[in-house]
DNA sequence: TCAATAGTGTCTGTTAGACATTATGGA
DNA sequence: TCCATAATGTCTAACAGACACTATTGA
């Protein structure tokens, strides 16, 4: 065997590998996460994200589409990789590595019929595996930190959507309140979305126009799109 | 079997597995990356990156500590990891899974004695397996969207420094020319650095003050810490 | 009419970025 | 002395954030 510094070895090792699902959806202004009951082997309570092993030539991102598209009955509007979780926190299926990602579901009143997983608000988890915890608080940072680089708020609104609409999601993905006129002051200076000729009624109040998203010229990006706080 | 939507099997498979590591230095005003010549197995020249299999009950980070310091002959100033690559690109050790770091050194003149590693500028990278160079590009994208929140540019130089010594690393790893003023103020704003009474002289031109590494309070950090770019 | 929401105009303090100037050493 | 670099002051346009106001519906 050749003795290289840079590769010490010449084959890879074989290890044990889950992928792990963190679905959020927004509900009643907060972010809930999809979690199904752990089967009773153990004496105390256990609740685990949706995961499963990569099969034959799967890659990671299919593997992931087809976990989140068994817990849910259908495909999220979002999926990305957070990244890979290699400690020796307990894992459900005991795996060595965890890739986790995170899936974006636009409506969390749906859930899938006949099965056993419930959203719990994120900041009222039940007691997950550590290795799930830990993925779980990753995918809250990944959300946050690709929401001004990624159009992933607009992934869960339907083709047309009032501004309030729009911000609501924002503010449900960051967790913290926007201010209005910043908002619309901010989307306007990115380009992102154009106006329809339609207006939509709820309630009471003046109709809200509605609006689609359409990203023009990528724009001098410097600095993403970044939205103001509200005072309060 | 049980059956669960959300895990549809119990057990987690076993893959080949490796830790790839992107080593980065600052030479030359560019950033330059550590690779090999790899072994001859096949006929066109390959460069490879370090990498290796975790050994035993090894976690991910010390998995990659390990590698990048038998590629280099020392610990590297910084190590994180950057995502997991599982697509069926080509692997130098065909692995199935490549979970990808980038470490930071400080001196890209020091090269480990004996070694077929060389640094290649950033800009001018040889052919490496597909699935590295995907790790290569996401270490660049890794490397500068963590710069602002993360002190990393700080471990690329000595406890103490000038301000023109830090802003030429930010500048290397951002990959772009900042404004002084801005750079300085921004600094200030942050409560990153603070002065020590040492001057230092080199060459030409007024001393520089030596500033050291002080992060005060954590600051409202609502943004990071944003330096502002160079009018050209 | 009132309540509630949509949407806009304006003001102010802050700051990014440019520019100019002073400071201080070496050649 | 001239040159090169450090460090700082000032100016301006842009913008964040606050506030207030108008618009438009349903109750």
């Amino acid at each position: 065997m050749r003795e290289r510094p840079s590769s010490p070895s010449s084959t890879a090792r074989q290890t044990t590998l889950s992928v792990d699902i963190v679905v959020l959806t927004p509900r009643a202004k907060r972010l809930a996460v999809l979690v199904a009951k752990a089967p009773d082997t153990h004496s105390r309570e256990r609740w685990i994200l949706p995961w499963d092993a990569p099969r034959g030539e799967e890659s990671l991102a299919d593997a992931a589409a087809r976990v989140a598209r068994a817990a849910l009955g259908t495909a999220p509007a979002a999926l990305e990789q957070i990244a890979a979780f290699g400690d020796n926190r307990r894992h459900p299926g005991d795996a060595e590595l965890s890739v986790g990602f995170f899936a974006l579901m636009p409506n969390g009143d749906y859930l899938p019929s006949g099965s056993e997983s419930t959203w719990f608000d994120a900041e009222e988890l039940p007691a997950v595996f550590p290795r799930q915890r830990a993925i779980i608080d990753a995918a809250f940072d990944a959300v946050r930190a690709r929401l001004d680089q990624s159009p992933l708020a607009f992934r869960l609104l339907p083709p047309t959507f009032t501004l309030s609409e729009l911000q609501a999601v924002y503010e449900i993905l960051l967790g913290r309140r926007l201010h209005k006129a910043s908002f619309r002051r901010a989307l306007q200076a990115a380009y992102l979305v154009e106006p329809t000729d339609e207006w939509r009624s709820e309630g009471r109040g003046r109709p809200a126009q509605l609006f689609r998203y359409a990203p023009r010229k990528r724009r001098d990006r410097r600095r993403g799109v970044r939205f103001d706080l509200v005072s309060g």
